[in-house]
DNA sequence: TTGTAAGCGTTATCAG
DNA sequence: CTGATAACGCTTACAA
């Protein structure tokens, strides 16, 4: 008990004062310790990080945050349905702040709502966040970039196109994946492939659409309007939308749905109209969530390095922070990879 | 432009200075406002209150931390293979915090680690969180507890549970809901059901289990060892654990998973070994989370309350600073509910 | 290279 | 009921 006092102690009660009382210099000097100034005597320097690593002491970071107009936190701005991909981003973000002074704050916002600006950027504002990383559809909006700027809080954007400059970006090359995946199909033997398009207003939607069609106009195959279905990235519209697919005759001998819930949705609606996968329709998802491979039959899907890319976003905004020298220059742009499993076969009747 | 200039001061430049110039009293006179002091005249109050929303102030966060000793962040802290339960936590925690001064934190730790407790502590004191929300299994740890009260730092622990006064505590009746679950299955004609554990250390595995003991005990059904198998909570623990249980003969006619990733796991495996699933197993799984509708047949599963108890653990943190009354007595326990859905039927031999 | 004084925007103390 | 004045712990001038 009187060891966890002293543990308390430790950690919450030392201040910049006792340091400097310790070390014999002025608090200023260990101010400098800290934000490791470069104008400093190594010798006193070597003499202040002793007794800081002695005493385990810890500024406190909301008088940092006081006196600096910043916060040591990082917010991570989202609307988006898919949420392993939140989590995973999340997760990347995390691993790439642990054992930093930085923190996550979350923050789902209503895109649809009239005040999503003023709210983000009175969450911003507010807390005085040190950056924010932006998810899609969200980071498409550059009115929202420019808003960053303006109140003087970096900013990464996490999507599927280039935007802006390295520095505020991350991106996932999905019109490359999917072109590829489509590729994978025709290979196989496919001509007539549907496509379930995801949602307008997310620009991986698009981009997906453009991989797809890119395919098919390589390998010189028409694609009429009848094989593009609209879905919502959601599973229960990726089933209507495969239903309007099937309708058509001949049906699709494969589709690519442009995300993994589709993908589900699309199996689903072939099992209850008895069409067999993948013996008579092909299926391919994007995304590589857990789903794909718990359904039956496991799904080829494309994953991206969402992780990765969260932890990228991460670094680009603290990178200088931690001392990275000056020019850490995370990779922005992450590729895609097919990943093939069950629900891709050739189809049968030719 | 200049509009814009003008939103960032009246967000971000006023003080309490101003506000309490142009109130024509002293800053004090408005902070008092602004934490709602009861001894203050009721016309100053209104005069001050009035000019606050005219000009849209904000106090600053940083300020009031620094002079509260105390931050207006709500920490998550977690460690648990449930991907969807910390997001839907997250989100009917957030829901709670939604246009309240407070701001979520997100903290997953590795609860395998020594070093746990210190980084949760460090954590909590140094960010002077205002509360944190505790998920299982760490919420089981009441050395935690201590640490939380021991700093002074509010705390809500979630669980499965009673392991803690109301004030602290969110719990879910797991063991309920699985004996309905089970009571289910026995009413169906089953005889011989099949567990698949969760992994110790977690109570709610404990609790599950019981609930299923206690099912079959009313029923005065003989459990022998060999219809229990032991899984991790995982897919693919599922899986094999599921496949121990095959291997018995007679065969299991029915499974209770002790969550719905161990629920598809079973199924898979039920496919891979040609048993069909309802018609010669049924399957309950616990959790209801999306993968239960994706797989075919869709699971029955027993849904908890996740949002709802997420929620109420954040109000149970904040309740009194958002100022209502005294006792607001959230609700502490919630109840599940049995989801049917088509894996179960009964058993086809009799 | 280091120290002194002033301030960041609030709240607590303690008179009036 | 209200208002000076001093914290809160750190950083940024500005000196020395």
């Amino acid at each position: 008990m009187a060891n966890k006092a002293q543990d308390e102690s430790v950690t919450a009660k030392l201040t910049i004062n006792d340091i400097a009382r310790m070390a014999g210099v002025s608090k200023k000097t260990v101010s400098r310790v800290i934000n490791r100034s470069p104008l400093l005597n190594a010798q006193t320097r070597e003499r202040v990080e002793a007794i800081i690593r002695e005493t385990n002491y810890v500024p406190n970071p909301q008088a940092r945050a006081l006196a600096l107009g910043r916060n040591f936190l990082i917010g991570m701005v989202y609307d988006n349905p898919n949420q392993q991909m939140i989590l995973s981003m999340q997760r990347g973000v995390l691993e790439a702040l642990h054992d930093t002074e930085f923190e996550l704050i979350v923050r789902p916002v209503d895109r649809g709502s009239a005040r999503v600006m003023d709210d983000i950027r009175g969450f911003i504002v507010r807390q005085r966040l040190y950056g924010v990383i932006i998810l899609p559809p969200l980071s498409e909006n550059d009115r929202l970039a420019q808003l960053c700027d303006n109140e003087g809080c970096r900013y990464v954007r996490v999507g599927s196109a280039v935007l802006d400059d390295n520095e505020h970006m991350v991106v996932s090359n999905d019109r490359d994946a999917v072109a590829e995946a489509v590729r994978h199909l025709i290979q196989q033997g496919h001509r007539r492939i549907g496509l379930i398009a995801g949602p307008h207003g997310f620009r991986s939607a698009k981009e997906r659409r453009d991989g797809f069609e890119l395919a098919l106009a390589e390998a010189g195959i028409s694609l009429p309007r009848s094989l593009i279905a609209d879905g919502q990235y959601t599973f229960e519209s990726g089933i209507s939308a495969s239903e309007s697919l099937f309708d058509l005759s001949p049906r699709p001998t494969a589709i690519f749905a442009s995300n993994d819930e589709m993908a589900a949705g699309v199996l689903y609606a072939a099992r209850l109209r008895g069409i067999q996968v993948p013996e008579e329709l092909s299926i391919i998802g994007f995304d590589d969530t857990p789903v794909t491979t718990r359904v039956w039959p496991p799904l080829s899907t494309v994953r991206w390095p969402i992780m990765a890319m969260g932890r990228a976003a991460a670094l680009k905004i603290i990178g200088v922070a931690i001392g990275e020298g000056g020019q850490v220059s995370e990779p922005s742009t992450f590729s895609s990879t097919l990943i093939r499993r069950a629900s891709v076969a050739p189809p049968s009747g030719g």
